[in-house]
DNA sequence: GCCGGTCCTTGCGCCAAAGCAAGGACAGCG
DNA sequence: CGCTGTCCTTGCTTTGGCGCAAGGACCGGC
């Protein structure tokens, strides 16, 4: 723990100081709607980490000890399957909470969290969490929000993963990272997080060749500019259409030649 | 309202009585633990309806005004595509609540429930709810384990779906039906709920033809029997070593005649 | 500035499963 | 008891995209 505490990066070494907390806790969407109690003893229970790139913050099947909130940098969600193939349940942008299954099912982690970037976390002990949600119904509240909100995502991913194609599916994957974490810059709308094609596979349920192919296809047609682990959407009209599964707005209806 | 009332079947009429309903959300595993008070409330506060097959007692795209408990029958929630597809989110058991997404989200139904047998559900408006929720953290903490569960089950089911092949998949849909709500018969284990194959489709990720072929290899190899809307697992063990990828216990490795 | 590791691209062959379609079984109703 | 609508089965054809594999691009470390 104090390892890790020392690896803090210097904008966020502050998080040892309870008032730097609290500000930030209070600043998050997640968080802001509380009362000023609440804000004190979660101030004081959260304690920050930092972590690198590729570490596990938390690994599946180990007990679940902590609930975390991002504070900076990404971490992704995510199961591997017995043959060592990786699904990843969730990208988590900053500012939002992640491993709350720790709050019942017998303790033990369902998956597990990867920093994809230098990360800094801050981590709750679940009775002490336990203790506060008992106490303070809008902070159950929420959370009830926000795993509301993942469980429709998740949902609309099992529907898409069901009726739309591979190519369709890539594209909802990446308009939701656009809309989730994208940054304007000025070539375009970057998806705003390090992504390898492995990965976005794993988050639209295909192979890392399929996902290469697509996206070089993308980039051939102008609706897209990629670089090693960055995509940046040039065209979110044509990127929407092609999600929506309608046909390219260049081509016409096809009359055989005859 | 009332004349959903009226067809109310004779064994669930007396939830008329408010008494009776405290008496079956105190048996309810999801409301149990409650402190009488709020089972007061609760009881207070929820009305009854009843459905037959295919009714819809939630529509997509119209807005939310309940929350509701199934007391009796089953209850798909469902979400359509553009083009006509559909999907099956959950299939809820009795003593279930549904329509929970009421609670967030712009007061708007994401997916349809529709009574898949003749139904009865208890309803409870959604601003009601919302006070009881504040006022009782252990009514809200519930709730949270409900999303929780369910969310970790759509998780799966993502995981599943882009990772193991049709086969498996319904297998597992199998597994997770004989499991949440199997019956056991003279004949074997059966899957608790009028299914046709389409549904066990739309379930699994695949198509009627295809979730037939399987239905149909599988009765041949007696590891299930099949009727019309109705599974039987005979082979319990033979099924999960499906949803496993494990080689059936029959076969041996395969030595070329040479 | 070289070297090793990671990440990306792309061609080829193949197969699981979708799409299509025709026919049969069953249930409920009049 | 026949009729109608729903549900199920099964053959044939087609294809999306997976698996495999070789080669190339880029990055960071030494």
């Amino acid at each position: 723990m104090s390892a890790n505490l020392q690896r803090l990066p210097e904008e966020t070494r502050n998080l040892w100081c309870e008032s730097e907390r609290q500000r930030f806790l209070r600043a998050s969407p997640l968080f802001h709607s509380l009362p000023p109690l609440v804000l004190d003893d979660l101030a004081v229970a959260f304690r920050p980490t930092a972590w690198q790139r590729g570490e596990f913050i938390v690994r599946e099947a180990d007990p679940a000890q902590n609930v975390y909130v991002l504070v900076e940098g990404r971490v992704k969600f995510i199961q591997e399957t017995d043959d060592g193939r990786e699904v990843i349940l969730h990208l988590i942008p900053s500012g939002e909470i992640f491993g709350v299954e720790g709050l019942w099912a017998g303790k033990t982690c369902r998956a597990s969290a990867v920093a994809m970037d230098r990360a800094t976390v801050l981590g709750i002990a679940v009775p002490t969490l336990m203790a506060l949600l008992a106490r303070h119904p809008s902070l159950t509240l929420a959370f009830l929000q926000v795993l509301g909100r993942r469980l429709r995502d998740t949902e609309a991913r099992v529907r898409d993963l069901q009726t739309e194609q591979v190519e369709g599916r890539i594209a909802r994957a990446v308009l939701r990272l656009v809309h989730r974490m994208g940054r304007k810059t000025s070539e375009g709308i970057d998806v705003g997080v390090r992504l390898t094609r492995q990965d976005l596979a794993e988050l639209s349920g295909t192979t890392l060749s399929t996902a290469s192919r697509t996206l070089s296809a993308w980039s051939r047609d102008g609706v897209i500019r990629t670089r090693r682990e960055q995509i940046i959407v040039l065209d979110p009209h044509r990127l929407a259409a092609i999600a929506e599964n309608l046909p390219p707005p260049g081509s016409r209806p096809h009359v055989p030649a005859e």
